[in-house]
DNA sequence: AGGAAAACCTGCGTGC
DNA sequence: TGCACGCAGGTTTTCC
């Protein structure tokens, strides 16, 4: 589901609603997610309480004292808050039960997030190790991004998909940053000029930042932790908008497959 | 290097 | 009504 902006306005949902709890029991309705999901979180993180809680990419990272939990929402991950005697809806895996009668639920309808405990420093973590820049952070800019773009031979909306390279950036986001640089999806990494590079990072860090303001994209299944949806959906251009009229240029906007994913341009505004 | 395909899982829309 | 098929905000693995 979420891709940056949506587990970020799910963090800003969530941090201050849980930061000072202390976790009490857990309740599990399900094994395995993608992974087994551990069976050792009461054990270890009862008693403690939750001081924080960051992102790095896709991820949410509940602080708790010396441990952290990390956690990826996969397509359809979703948290809410409720009383710890609410009945688990439909999909409802897992409750973490919290001080103040706050249980945090999470349910994932295609079960493909995952969790787990780290108490090593994150950045030595296999899930973390090879990650790439925070595309909002002042390390992500035109020659560092130029220069990855040199050193590979792929297609740009492949490179900004890429973990290893920026992070958070996923398949809607690909689509509507590279539409407002007015770039092709499929135009080889290496073969677009510095100041086009140039002119896209600024705009990725405008979209992302736009879309976290107003609650992220809401399609299908994303709500916040309210309950609320996010409304950057109404300002996509291009992702699943297939043949129908461009609003710049009114051709219709085509849809192609990338390494096994949809992408959604306009032949006519995108070179 | 990198691409394609399959894997994990459920639900929804479409077409016959 | 039912069934088959394709598709969906992600990531990993395996096989060319």
């Amino acid at each position: 589901m979420p891709e940056l902006p949506e587990v970020e306005v799910i963090r800003q949902g969530l941090r201050p609603k849980l930061r000072g709890k202390s976790l009490q029991t857990v309740d599990y309705r399900c094994a395995k997610l993608r992974y087994p999901i551990p069976t050792y979180l009461e054990e270890q993180l009862s008693g403690l309480s939750c001081q924080g809680i960051k992102r790095r990419g896709k991820y949410l990272l509940f602080n708790f004292e010396n441990k952290q939990l990390a956690w990826h929402l996969g397509m359809t991950g979703q948290f809410r808050l409720v009383p710890p005697q609410t009945p688990f809806a439909k999909h409802e895996h897992i409750g973490l039960n919290f001080s103040d009668n706050i249980s945090l639920r999470y349910k994932d309808t295609r079960r493909f997030g995952y969790l787990d405990i780290i108490k090593e420093p994150i950045n030595t973590h296999p899930w973390f190790k090879k990650m790439g820049v925070e595309p909002l952070s002042d390390d992500f800019n035109t020659d560092s991004f130029y220069a990855q773009c040199q050193k590979r031979r792929v297609a740009i909306k492949t490179l900004i998909m890429d973990a290893n390279t920026v992070v958070g950036i996923g398949n809607i986001y690909a689509a509507e940053s590279l539409f407002r640089a007015g770039i092709h999806p499929a135009a080889a990494c290496a073969s677009i000029s510095k100041q086009r590079i140039g002119r896209w990072v600024d705009i990725s860090k405008a979209v992302l930042e736009e879309a976290i303001s107003v609650g992220g994209s809401s399609i299908s299944d994303f709500i916040h932790v309210d309950g609320k949806q996010g409304y950057f959906s109404h300002q996509f251009k291009v992702y699943g908008r297939h043949q129908q009229p461009c609003y710049t240029c009114q051709q219709p906007i085509q849809k192609i497959t990338q390494t096994g994913r949809s992408t959604f341009f306009c032949a006519s505004c995108q070179s």
